[in-house]
DNA sequence: CGGTTGTAAGACAGGTCTGTCTCGACTATG
DNA sequence: CATAGTCGAGACAGACCTGTCTTACAACCG
């Protein structure tokens, strides 16, 4: 019995969201860490429940079901990991935007290499639903969409023709990226830069500084 | 309540494998069908089940637990899908190993396409699973790595010098657009075949005709 | 002081999950 | 015919799921 419980971290997990915040900061806290991590499926409103330290009421009174609370975590995955992260550690760097599109691996080659890489929630999620109309579902796709802005806007910077179509090739690069190391390739996202610089010198963006090799 | 229960597909789904096959031919049918669309976590046994009309001690005579029928689906996953499917499709073209890497993507564009397009199984079970010691999960890298050492074979034949990191990469771009398909672009296959297309030129793999265009 | 609000704790309902067990029917073989 | 094996149907146990409800306690405000 108890076939695939992935078991609720029994022993030595990521310690609960202080006791001192809000409640409904622990529940945001709590459901960031479990979903980010498991996916929506493999965690119950209970565990949620447990580990925050809060009533079960006090969670479906801010939350009134548990999609609610899943697209919440949706929305603040996009606040914390692609605007506050992602995008800030690419923006922090500067340089030409060709040079902030390859920038993209070299921060992906530090969340690969964490111990506790947990993957992109927007594709865990996204693989985890069938039914295409279903609110979470679409909730994932437009996350990944404002990821793929992103990269358009960059694209247009660097002067691409076609900059909807390279976003989507470069998003391509990045979640095929993101799959292999789940699949355990700490190397993915070096290989993603040298697939991403054959793009960048094909669509003719200039000021690629060839010193770093690794094609 | 039923929150995200992506319903047994009440309605019209595919239809139960007929009556006259073995039980344990209508069980593997109809897990494949199953398992293929939805992953391993949002099928239950009863619907295994009740789906392929045998008895629930019938299916558990010929596999001791779910666990053990999510492993023979993926190994007839890898016999039907990579095997029979995927790697048949390819060396039915035939042509140089350039063109047979590139024809990967010509398949996967029709597969795309398919109103019934169900993405590739391993990854899904594999993002389904967090514990990285997980028997099904340790089988879906398996299964990725099958597939992977197709390409480094291909490459291989191709002259390609670091045929390892070729083929890494290669997966890399069939994973990305498997994806980008499940989130709804439908063009993705072609849009992998035009990065797929600058990485075989820069490894020098010659002979590809330039006749298709779409880079 | 009394009343309101927010909350923790936990019981509970109704459903689903995996896995076990029983029973009756059917079939094959001697 | 008789015996053994296989199978469909379904009850069942124990666990977990979402979502509701009750009770008790603590803080704050008039």
């Amino acid at each position: 019995m108890a076939v695939n419980r992935s078991k609720p971290s029994a022993s030595a997990a990521a310690p609960a969201p202080p006791r001192s915040a809000t409640a409904r900061e622990r529940i945001d806290d709590t459901a960031y860490e479990l979903f980010s991590r498991r996916g929506m499926r493999a965690v119950g409103v209970d565990e949620v429940v447990a580990r925050s330290g809060v009533a079960k009421m006090t969670l479906y009174r801010h939350y009134p079901s548990k999609n609610h609370l899943v697209l919440a975590f949706l929305r603040r995955r996009e606040e914390l990991w692609t605007r506050g992260w992602l995008q800030a550690e690419i923006e922090r760097r500067g340089g030409p935007p060709g040079e902030r599109l390859l920038a993209i691996f070299e921060v992906f080659d530090k969340w690969f290499r964490r111990a506790d890489f947990e993957g992109c929630a927007f594709i865990n999620v996204l693989l985890e639903i069938d039914d295409p109309k279903h609110p979470v579902r679409l909730a994932t796709v437009a996350h990944l969409a404002t990821i793929r802005a992103f990269l358009r806007q960059l694209a247009e910077e660097a002067g691409v023709a076609d900059a909807d179509g390279f976003a989507r090739q470069w998003h391509i690069l990045m979640k095929g990226s993101i799959v292999a190391a789940g699949e355990g390739d700490r190397g993915a996202a070096l290989r993603a830069r040298g697939l991403g610089r054959l793009l960048l010198a094909d669509a003719g963006v200039a000021g690629l500084g060839d010193v770093f090799g690794v094609a």
